[in-house]
DNA sequence: GAATATACATACATTGATGCATGATTAAAC
DNA sequence: GTTTAATCATGCATCAATGTATGTATATTC
């Protein structure tokens, strides 16, 4: 069966951009070949060069796939109307780790982008899409601690960007070691806590 | 140039050693082949394949070879007879990162355990050590946060276990995303700001 | 100093993965 | 309905990396 209706083609895309994100978070990226992703999918390898160039090329499909809960993220902040910036920010970390505990998408692809697979270079898409929307969001938040700290909420010692990036870390740490090993702790209500003894830090 | 002396062998593993280290932390490690390393210690692959048995092998010598600053945080943690526990737990963290951006070595294997390797198995030698050595050292440093809490010098609220995996979340945190992009931001000068907020905020 | 073991170099055999070229079948375009 | 083009399968050529077997010269042992 071949020449199958576009739709068709559509579907075996999807299916192996499913299988890709399956096996790269289950075991690496440079660890799952080509072969591997098609059998997953149903398919042979010669499907996989129908829709995509090369591993780097699905790559690059898969992460343009979905929307990283660090853009829906940026996206909330844009349209959002909060009063309190503080409380959109701990929403907002806390919403963060909820849903990689919670939606197996969203935490497969941090698993790959945390533990998958190697940043070898620069041009590295994985990296290249880890790195800017990391910044893009950093830069985002950091205008939230800024009028924060012109509303008086923050003590005044507190520097908008050195809060924000130590935010990042703490929610990155948190996800990466309870990815680690997701029996050691409870991501959310561990995160949770944690998360409020960091805010509370910046507070007066 | 065959059959030198023992302690000539004995360098050529060291080497071996050093030319690994600095291409897995640079290349990572799936992209580091046998050939590359023995080039780069100037010898050939059969020189590795006598002193170790395979790649893993390499790996779990070069893991073995160092200290990590999270074991001599244990070992300086075991023979300390700092009175006040928090001064202790703050000190040791703000260290530990200190070394992370000074010390080459301990950033080169920083940089390999966070950045350069796939953590495809449980069996994996290298997600083994950072594993283990991660929760002892939690271990240790949750028992200082007891003493603190027994002391009367956190919020009653405050609970050891979620305070310690903060902490290391936070830490890791700051060291993964510093490493990623090390012009982002200045890690001593940044992550101690935050460590001082995250701990500030588990006091009172 | 003869025998043996060590420290590598060299060569080869094997494997797994990639990328491409080609083939087959049918949907889509006209 | 014919032509075209798309969707995938199949087969092949290539390559890089591994592991091992073997060779060699020297240190070490006796």
């Amino acid at each position: 069966m071949v020449r199958r209706t576009k739709e068709d083609a559509m579907e075996t895309r999807a299916k192996l951009l499913d299988a890709a994100e399956a096996l790269f978070s289950e075991n690496g990226v440079t660890h799952t070949s080509m072969m591997q992703v098609a059998e997953k999918a149903g398919v042979t390898r010669g499907a996989i060069y129908h829709h995509f160039e090369n591993k780097m090329d699905l790559i690059e499909s898969l992460m343009g796939r979905v929307k990283l809960p660090i853009d829906e993220m940026r996206e909330q902040i844009a349209e959002g109307s909060e009063f309190d910036p503080m409380v959109e920010i701990k929403g907002r970390s806390k919403e963060f780790i909820s849903r990689v505990q919670d939606d197996p998408q969203v935490r497969s692809l941090a698993s790959i982008l945390l533990h998958k697979c190697e940043y070898i270079d620069e041009v590295n898409p994985i990296k290249l899409r880890h790195v800017s929307g990391r910044n893009e969001c950093i830069c985002d938040i950091e205008k939230l601690f800024e009028s924060a700290i012109e509303k008086g909420d923050l003590a005044t010692t507190v520097d908008a960007r050195i809060a924000v990036i130590g935010l990042f870390s703490l929610v990155d740490g948190l996800i990466y070691n309870w990815l680690l090993a997701p029996d050691y702790f409870p991501l959310v209500e561990y995160g949770n806590k944690a998360i409020d003894s960091y805010i509370n830090g910046l507070i007066r």
